[in-house]
DNA sequence: GCCGTTTTCGGCCCGACTGTTTTCAGTCG
């Protein structure tokens, strides 16, 4: 899988930058790293494609040094590099720079001087009082250390969005109430909706910061208080989530809205194009270099304006490519929530659903849906009462049932066909054709070869009654790991036989994620965005879909359900023989 | 280690917060 050799050599950098900063290393040797690791997570497509091309140097960050450890190490497995830094730093070490509060100078020092090289050392010398007897650390640091440390604990990983977003909502919620408040929204990687979230980021204008944090950190949903000062709140959230509130004079909320949603990368672009303009761009606006004139920021929209660019969706801000689209005028009209005319991919009681047929129908109507696909799973899917060719009958029965008693929505009978392990689906063609719209999608043999793997699917979207691959890459946020495919090459495939990919919106799922999404909008793949709701409530889902389909740079027009009714059946029905792609 | 409508050498975003240090280093976003 493309993206997933993509964040091995992502990580594999990262880990010679984390041990080059234990080193002592040059700063920009290790910021070079750092650049040239992102810029490769964030590359639409495989790297060894770009490395077969000879083109590995053009890429962002990557020069003569950093393409040959990545050549060594995508062909044969190491580096020579890396080993021999591996020898110089003790491997327990880079754990230490995982616990927030710990960097390089601490984690050096701990080693030095205590022999310390991982988090459970590092946590028995801190209740010993250990770390306190070392210069430049005192009590609190300790305390800080191990509270640090039961956090990492309690939640080691990124928040998947899906909880992420519930969670900060009645935060902002209660924070836009407060009579101090003149406005407040969500910032960091939740406003970009990133598919997993660190901290929780809120911003608010006030005239009285001091206030509004006061109030913030006796809201009812906070545990427990990390930081608390006139302009800024820490709380952890009983999920263990932490929350931190930024207040800010109304005149100066624009820049700090553009600058705390970030990202990181996306705003040292803009700080860089700023100073070569004679401009100087931070958290309070824009200034003249020479005579320090604020020149911008009440509004966001003022900060990308003065910089000679357009305003641009928090989705995109993540320097893959946008501010160079704001400044040619290029950016793209992404996908909105109200461009979803249907879903596709919806489970029912048939299957392993929750709610029946008419519960589903129901619930699309009244989230305004025009279309939905019944798709429950296929026979060989026996441990959730995947459908029997008798059942598929009966089903199609109910649906026709369902279309006139409801005739404001259509209902599609679909199915969610298994693909076997040598590539075959779980029906014959026949049944195949009698469906209205099927989506094939892997559910086992996870393991297999990349080869194998991309040959499986490749021979199932090749099916000419297969409309949608669902979720691609089958990988679950936190859990499990992309199988191995080369997606690049299934991307080709359905470009050729006009088959969509899915978007697939559970929160755990996002698959195809953002990048991915965005190398099948490239290659003039249809997408679509699905709930894969297996019960009534899950069709909110779809706002997690649509905002990974933004993250990707999509189009409406890349969107099939994103069609009438009457178009998405003339899509339909031109798959067989082989179905025209759509221009992108 | 990377990069160049200022540069092939000399830069590399910038400010806040925290703890401990009495003037600043380390860490973070």
């Amino acid at each position: 899988m493309p993206t997933a050799r993509n964040t091995q050599v992502a990580e594999f950098l990262e880990n010679i930058a984390d041990m080059l900063e234990l080193k002592g290393d040059s700063p920009f040797r290790i910021r070079a790293y750092r650049e040239a690791a992102r810029s490769i997570e964030s590359l639409t497509e495989d790297i060894t494609n770009v490395i077969e091309r000879g083109e590995l140097q053009e890429v962002r960050g990557v020069g003569e040094s950093i393409a040959a450890k990545i050549e060594e190490f995508v062909t044969s497995g190491h580096s020579s590099y890396y080993d021999q830094l591996a020898e110089e730093i003790r491997p327990g070490l880079a754990e230490l720079l995982r616990v927030p509060g710990v960097g390089a100078k601490k984690a050096r020092l701990f080693y030095e001087k205590l022999g310390i090289d991982s988090v459970d050392k590092l946590e028995q010398a801190a209740r010993e009082h250990q770390l306190s007897t070392l210069p430049g650390i005192g009590p609190k640091t300790e305390e800080n250390i191990l509270d640090a440390i039961e956090r990492m604990r309690s939640r080691s990983e990124r928040t998947p969005l899906g909880l992420a977003l519930p969670t900060a909502l009645p935060f902002l919620e209660s924070i836009r109430a407060f009579p101090e408040v003149v406005t407040a929204d969500l910032a960091g990687s939740l406003r970009r909706m990133r598919e997993t979230i660190g901290d929780l980021d809120l911003l608010a204008a006030s005239e009285n910061p001091a206030m509004v944090i006061d109030k913030f950190i006796e809201l009812p949903m906070v545990k427990s208080v990390l930081g608390h000062g006139p302009t800024k709140g820490t709380i952890v959230t009983r999920e263990n989530l932490q929350v931190d509130l930024r207040v800010v004079k109304p005149s100066e909320y624009g820049s700090a809205l553009q600058y705390f949603t970030g990202s990181k990368a996306h705003n040292i672009k803009l700080r860089t194009i700023a100073e070569n303009q004679g401009l100087k761009v931070n958290e309070y606006g824009i200034f003249r270099l020479s005579d320090n004139k604020r020149i911008a920021g009440d509004t966001e929209e003022s900060m990308y304006t003065t910089l000679g660019m357009k305003w641009m969706e928090p989705e995109l801000r993540e320097d893959r490519g946008e501010i160079e689209a704001a400044m040619g005028n290029r950016l793209p009209k992404l996908l909105q929530r109200s461009d979803i005319k249907g879903d596709l991919h919806v489970h029912s009681n048939w299957s392993d659903g929750a709610d029946t047929p008419e519960d589903m129908v129901k619930a699309a109507r009244q989230m305004g849906l025009r279309y939905i696909a019944l798709a429950d799973h296929s026979v060989s899917m026996g441990f959730i009462h995947g459908l029997t060719t008798d059942r598929i009958r009966e089903q199609r029965e109910l649906i026709e049932e369902l279309n006139s008693k409801y005739p404001d929505i259509h209902v599609l009978q679909g199915i969610e066909v298994n693909i076997r392990a040598d590539g075959s689906l779980d029906y014959d063609d026949e049944v195949l054709a009698a469906f209205d719209i099927v989506t094939a999608s892997v559910h086992s043999g996870f393991g297999m070869p990349v080869e194998k793997m991309t040959e499986r699917v490749i021979r199932a979207i090749s099916n000419p009654h297969v409309d949608i691959l669902g979720h691609p890459t089958g990988r679950i946020i936190n859990k499990r790991e992309p199988y191995q495919i080369e997606l690049y090459e299934v991307l080709k495939v359905a470009s050729e036989t006009g088959t969509a990919m899915e978007i697939n919106s559970q929160p755990d799922r996002l698959d195809l994620k953002d990048t991915d999404a965005r190398m099948a909008r490239d290659m003039g793949v249809m997408l679509v965005i699905d709930s894969d709701a297996h019960s009534t409530e899950q069709y909110q889902y779809l706002d997690y879909g649509v905002a990974t389909a933004r993250r990707g740079w999509v189009e409406p027009e890349n969107v099939l359900n994103a069609l009438p009714f009457e178009d998405l059946l003339r899509w339909l029905s031109s798959k067989s023989p082989v179905r025209k792609p759509r221009a992108a």
